[in-house]
DNA sequence: TTGAAAGCGCTAACAA
DNA sequence: TTGTTAGCGCTTTCAA
């Protein structure tokens, strides 16, 4: 009768239970045990006080795979992002500090307002994710792939979830065509959608870019009448400061004054090498405003007009791009463009199941609203005179 | 031959290619289908590149959940906490501020250093928990359990990995007893284990809250040489706040300061109360130091001090637990004890691990080692002279 | 209201 | 080196 007559009596202590070994001791069949788990009310109440009884008893667990697998849908979420690169090491913690009992003491006083510990970006996504999943009766699976072996982990992942969020560049493209053959794929923040992109057919949502610097420009241009703007600029191929790009263009183009009008340097969206654009920069001459194409390279533009001597907003407005946490506490606070990283997360998730309930539907593409936080290093009226 | 004789010819569309498909395409068996993905070496180099040939033009990703079952191991560690309270509501748009394409611009002036996005805590931990599982080869599952759902939350995940690691009270004991016969369960951050604990077999990593404490109030007692101080309390039936407690009585056994000697006054752990708290006791006196059960409730009697004019660390040493970011803005810096956060999410899934690799092995309960700060408001000396 | 039985897609003996 | 086959634990018709 019971498929495991020796179940946990031949063996090595008792195996983990299975509907099978429910059901015997509840006297009932597996169907009736599964019926109790999945549809209560589908079974006599009495009957299912004794599957329920047996449940207990046994310290029965149902198997989520076999469930996938008789039911064909995992209700699982997968989210693919690059991975906290550099974290590995981080926080391991110091040698010798681990000590038993023993508590290290750190004079902290040194560590200033621009460190931060790295990839919050991620951190939020992931939240935002996170909590939109589970509202959504699916839980959630998370790959950070680091290194090679980020294609092998994806392909891991797909095959566990029933649909797929992937940030923009966490693995190739060829991967993420033939998992979205599979099921359901959307990707994140990556805007730069062309004709002959191959993840050109897929979802996708990104935050709206170019529509948050136009703002931000019209603002500096119009806003605080500055003409003598120039931009530091991120890395030549990246999509979002072409985004930007664009929104700084339009809003030049908007209030009449010529692109050539609003010079380039390029700060690569990292803090030294911004700074160090800016200083050269400096030595030439000194513009009434820094738009920079992140958070990252104002604070290096920050840095460099600090050394200079030169006052933020006094001399020089500055502006990022990104809305890290770090620029509400430099001095002065940076005025920069919010990108909503958690609602982001949760898009990509409502993303993959709407796409889960129409398979059918044309391809998505959200943009995500940005916002606009003008704080005191420019801010909103011209403070000063 | 074909188990599926009429698989993606009579129904709509093809559907999601098995083994059995890439086997028919290549023309062998399943076994060596399966074998090319998990054993290459076992297989002709020309057998396997027929069957990768077919792998990818059918676009076949695995099962995970029939891997699962059959193999009878998922790959997967799930994680559980008590989720990001508030959040949900918080972090949706604002109504309005989603028109399309619109931008909304936000004087941000005003926001002090006292905001934080919550639940940073947790972001840390996930982080720390996803870092190790992916280096040990385990995928991580992520459950924030939020409201009466999540004994529900728990449950299923519990049947979708091999191995939980929940943060302390984020479901019923009971649940987690009953779960624990299935599958290892390391419990995090909760160290008031005591003998009638029902969680009392489980493992367990958490932090090292009572000698973080009582290095820091040794600091403060000896180092500074402050006898006149008091305790900021937190709730009455917080495990983490009797612990710190511990250390702070450890510390003044040792340096013969009479327990008496040191009131409470109680800040609840949270920034209001306690600058309620601290604004009463200072219109009664004013101590030399207030040790706070968390950086919140320094961050209460920081404003409360504030408010009274009272300089700090120049009229009272502050300082915190906990190591919160925010801490690092303040005015002054705050001094506190930092919990290793990531190295907690690791320590987690590195005990998972362990328990995988050696069920019978004796219960495990690691203390993480914390970190003393010292900032501003309370310094490494005494600077005010 | 309950039970019998046929898979879900894969792995892992065991044979060949 | 490759194929056959028996499950893994569950859901789900279809009958009773």
């Amino acid at each position: 009768m019971a498929r495991h007559p020796t179940r946990g009596e031949t063996t090595d202590g008792p195996k983990t239970p299975t509907v099978y070994d429910v059901a015997d001791r509840a006297g009932v069949s597996i169907a009736t045990v599964s019926r109790v788990l999945r549809t209560p009310d589908a079974v006599r109440e009495t009957t299912r006080a004794r599957v329920l009884d047996a449940v207990r008893d046994l310290g029965y667990v149902p198997s989520g795979n076999a469930r996938a697998l008789a039911g064909r849908k995992t209700g699982v979420i997968g989210l693919c992002f690059p991975g906290h690169d550099g974290l590995e090491e981080a926080d391991r913690p110091a040698p010798g500090s681990a000590a038993a009992g023993g508590v290290r003491i750190v004079d902290d006083r040194r560590r200033g307002a621009g460190w931060q510990s790295p990839n919050l970006y991620f951190d939020e996504v992931l939240r935002g994710a996170e909590v939109e999943a589970w509202r959504r009766g699916f839980a959630l699976m998370v790959a950070a792939g680091r290194g090679p072996a980020r294609d092998v982990i994806v392909n891991d992942i797909a095959g566990r979830v029933d649909g797929l969020a992937v940030l923009a560049r966490t693995v190739s493209d060829d991967l993420l065509v033939h998992v979205a053959r599979r099921l359901p794929v959307v990707v994140l923040a990556d805007a730069a959608r062309t004709g002959t992109n191959p993840l050109a057919g897929l979802d996708q949502v990104s935050v709206d870019n170019a529509a948050g610097m136009a703002a931000l420009v019209t603002h500096v241009v119009r806003g605080l009448g500055v003409r003598d703007v120039v931009y530091v600029a991120g890395p030549p191929d990246s999509p979002d400061d072409a985004e930007r790009q664009r929104g700084l263009f339009a809003a030049l183009d908007a209030v009449g004054l010529d692109r050539a009008a609003v010079p380039h340097v390029r700060g690569d969206f990292r803090r030294d090498t911004a700074e160090a654009a800016v200083t050269e920069l400096l030595a030439r001459r000194v513009p009434r405003a820094l738009v920079c194409a992140n958070d990252q390279s104002a604070l290096g533009a920050m840095d460099a007009l600090g050394r200079r001597g030169l006052s933020v907003p006094g001399d020089v407005y500055v502006t990022g791009f990104d809305g890290l946490d770090v620029g509400r506490f430099t001095q002065p606070p940076l005025t920069t463009v919010a990108q909503p990283m958690a609602e982001l997360g949760r898009a990509a998730v409502r993303a993959v199941v709407a796409r889960l309930a129409d398979p059918a539907a044309a391809p998505l593409s959200a943009r995500l609203p940005v916002e606009v936080l003008l704080r005191e290093s420019c801010p909103p009226v011209d403070t000063s005179m």
